[in-house]
DNA sequence: CCGTATTTGTCCGTATGTATG
DNA sequence: ACATACATACGGACAAATACG
């Protein structure tokens, strides 16, 4: 669906929220790369509205952390350092805490919950290789519990958070292709979710703490690889 | 310091960040209560500028989670259900947890804060009954504790949340006049300062959970008072 | 260092939608 | 139900700042 028809279809929508949209997901699958100059009149153009409506998704997007507006000279996609990473990082392993601790006192939710064939689903994705539609899923998996959680505050503030680390990892080109972490990476779902099925928070949070550890451990190497790169 | 003269002294920022500079310290402080429309036309007068910066500066607002943006019909104060303040509280916590516990893992930097004396000034107001002095004191003092962390996004996380709290204090005629609470409050931080001195997280932790949990009762009875004050 | 092209910043006019008598 | 008043939604024009040759 191109942007223009999305344009006449929604009408319940203001015209800067579905710029807003727009421009999220072309940041979110790295359409923009961070460093990207967002200018006025060539999206203007692009999407067939006038300037305004651009500038004021602009704004939600400042707020959002996604992009970066320098006055007088244009909004830019956000970069971020591998310390502003970390920083992002270890508040998202907070809320995630969080998250499995609440999922933990319900196990009959997280049962009844679609997770198990988000899990099955991503495993034979793995088992196919299929590196990109599989990173996707296990994003979709983590969202979906902080979802099940049942704190809108609380998967709003995951989100974000996990959005501004997406960027990241487009900044450093990351197109993970480790097979083998790919592999620990959907066993531990499936571990964690055994341990939420029958309420094990302990558990739950040993295992998650060692995914998001080698998680963490993951973007640093990126990064360094990155760095290597530039020079 | 009024609007106009902001307008005119700080060139180096653009008019929607003023603008929402100012309506965020106006919804802040509860010149502009829950529920309160904004009007484009209004504010345009009031602030001498034009609409535009106001409409930008609105989706900001709106991102920020203080406004609630109806299309084709206005602006509004965001108003928050006592479940959503609950929510919110609870991703709180887990920030203050992250908090401390990061703080009581440098105890020097605690130490070489200007902490101290946030405190003993809140304990000065408090003996005054200065209730409104005391309580903001004891914001910047959570707030104080965020930014020592270290963690930018750890702070401005922090800080949107308690933001969000702030309305629902405004939207419940919250003028806490409670002594007791008052001096329970202020104890709490100093022993919570105590525990970060020394480094002892667990201690921390125990003074905190108390403090939170004491606001997070007081907050659910203030809306009990609103819900029968509407009757 | 200056002039020009380009981009952003601001303002205002018109269209459209909503509430009210 | 209809007309009127009023608010927002969007587009376009002009001013100001910046980047570049």
């Amino acid at each position: 669906m191109t942007f223009a028809a999305t344009l006449d279809l929604l009408k319940k929508q203001s015209l800067p929220t579905l710029v807003l949209d727009e421009l999220e997901h072309m940041i979110r699958d790295g359409r923009l790369r961070p460093g990207d100059p967002l200018r006025e009149n060539t999206l203007s153009e692009q999407l067939g509205v006038s300037r305004g409506p651009i500038r004021e998704a602009f704004r939600s997007l400042a707020e959002k952390g996604l992009v970066r507006v320098e006055k007088n000279r244009g909004v830019f996609v956000r970069t971020i350092s591998l310390s502003e990473a970390d920083a992002i990082f270890e508040v998202r392993m907070a809320l995630e805490h969080l998250i499995i601790e609440k999922l933990a006192e319900m196990p009959s939710r997280v049962q009844h919950s679609t997770l198990y064939a988000l899990l099955t689903e991503s495993e034979a994705r793995a088992a196919q290789s299929d590196y990109a539609g599989c990173h996707a899923l296990n994003l979709e998996f983590h969202e979906m519990l902080a979802q099940l959680s049942g704190n809108a505050t609380l998967l709003e503030t995951y989100q974000r958070l996990v959005n501004e680390l997406a960027l990241f990892r487009h900044q450093a080109h990351a197109a993970s292709r480790n097979t083998e972490s790919l592999r620990r990476s959907v066993a531990d779902h499936r571990a964690l979710y055994e341990a939420l099925v029958v309420g094990d928070p302990d558990q739950a949070w040993r295992i998650l703490q060692g995914h998001l550890q080698a998680s963490r451990q993951r973007l640093r190497i990126l990064f360094s690889e990155e760095s290597v790169r530039l020079t």
